[in-house]
DNA sequence: CGAAAATTTGACATGACTCAACTGGAGTGG
DNA sequence: CCACTCCAGTTGAGTCATGTCAAATTTTCG
């Protein structure tokens, strides 16, 4: 019921019989978040790899002055976890909090190592999974190296149209890495552009 | 010969049987380059994907002003490919290119899917291969934001103390996000600090 | 040695930040 | 229904980090 769109979702790209479907519930957890929860919080090990089904969540690391940066945002069809703290399950330097009542499915590191023991064709998913996310935190580092943060927030609008209208504009200025202040001046200038 | 270091390298991490050695044999190429040599260029397919075992390389993106913005430095050790064009087959967006005559082993994507497929072993080691790089280049993304640049370049030499000597400090500026002019000033800050 | 490449220096420009004050909703409670 | 507060967003003045451009200096290497 819950889990069915992740199965949707799973099945359109690996094509899962019965029987590996019926394996694969036994290794996850639904759960649902309310606005504001925590998925995970600094200094806590990230337990749950979270498969997003409904909702919107930001991944964030709060600096030594107080200040949040957001990595990512994820909504329905992401992947979401410190995949470092994860693997390693050592204590994550990131918070994961929901932006709107939020559903997910878990799965737990050892649960994660069962599917990828008992159904090998989750490697190549997971692994084609991987790809995408390096391929784009790469072009993020460049961007940020090679663009101004007009550039920038124009990209953001173009590569995620859907996100700016359901959470705060700073969080959108912590993403793009500039203050909310400055973001603000900044769209009012390519307003009058 | 040649491709003993990999061998021992891959041997240490994934504990290869003498059939699996000698098939991987089968699918990897040695290929030596001059230093200044591409490996890859801008607009050109990722046909390979590049296990070091001597020498250094850098990958790159030139923007449309003609600013070269690096990625990565890749020594001993290091893979190295534009992986969004090698998976996918289409032209890249980067360069990749030695900064001393330098000694890889290739792996074609076909060659890596046929190693992938007779040795499954090869999807766990390819895919923690993948989530460390994911790992470092969502924190660099961060880093990028939270620090200043003098902050950045002491943690860069502290985390590549080989690499600074090695190479002409204009690259390693432009690693760091910064031009070679305030580079230079910012160095000769820190020795008078 | 001489030419090209790398690095440094200085004057000036600008993108982006800080801080403080202000505006304008969206509750909330009396 | 008003007064109050809280939070997001805006505005402005001043500052700082970093960039640009042009010239001088040093290093590298044929």
């Amino acid at each position: 019921m819950n889990t069915k769109p992740l199965l949707e979702h799973l099945v359109k790209e690996i094509d899962l019989s019965k029987e590996e479907q019926s394996f694969l519930l036994t290794q996850i957890n639904y759960r649902k978040y309310l606005k504001g929860q925590y998925i995970l919080q600094q200094g806590d090990v990230c337990k749950h790899s979270n498969y997003v089904v409904s909702g919107c969540a930001k991944m964030a690391y709060v600096d030594k002055e107080g200040y949040e940066h957001i990595v990512m945002f994820a909504t329905t069809d992401w992947w979401l976890s410190d995949l470092g703290s994860f693997i390693t399950q050592t204590p994550s330097d990131y918070n994961i909090q929901c932006l709107e009542p939020t559903e997910v499915i878990q799965f737990t590191q050892q649960g994660e190592e069962e599917l990828l023991k008992n159904i090998p064709k989750f490697e190549r998913l997971f692994r084609h999974k991987l790809q995408n996310a390096l391929v784009s935190a790469q072009k993020r580092i460049i961007l940020n190296f090679s663009h101004t943060a007009k550039e920038r927030y124009l990209l953001f609008k173009k590569q995620y149209p859907s996100i700016e209208q359901r959470i705060p504009q700073y969080m959108v200025a912590s993403y793009l890495g500039v203050t909310k202040e400055f973001f603000s001046k900044m769209k009012n200038e390519l307003l009058s552009e």
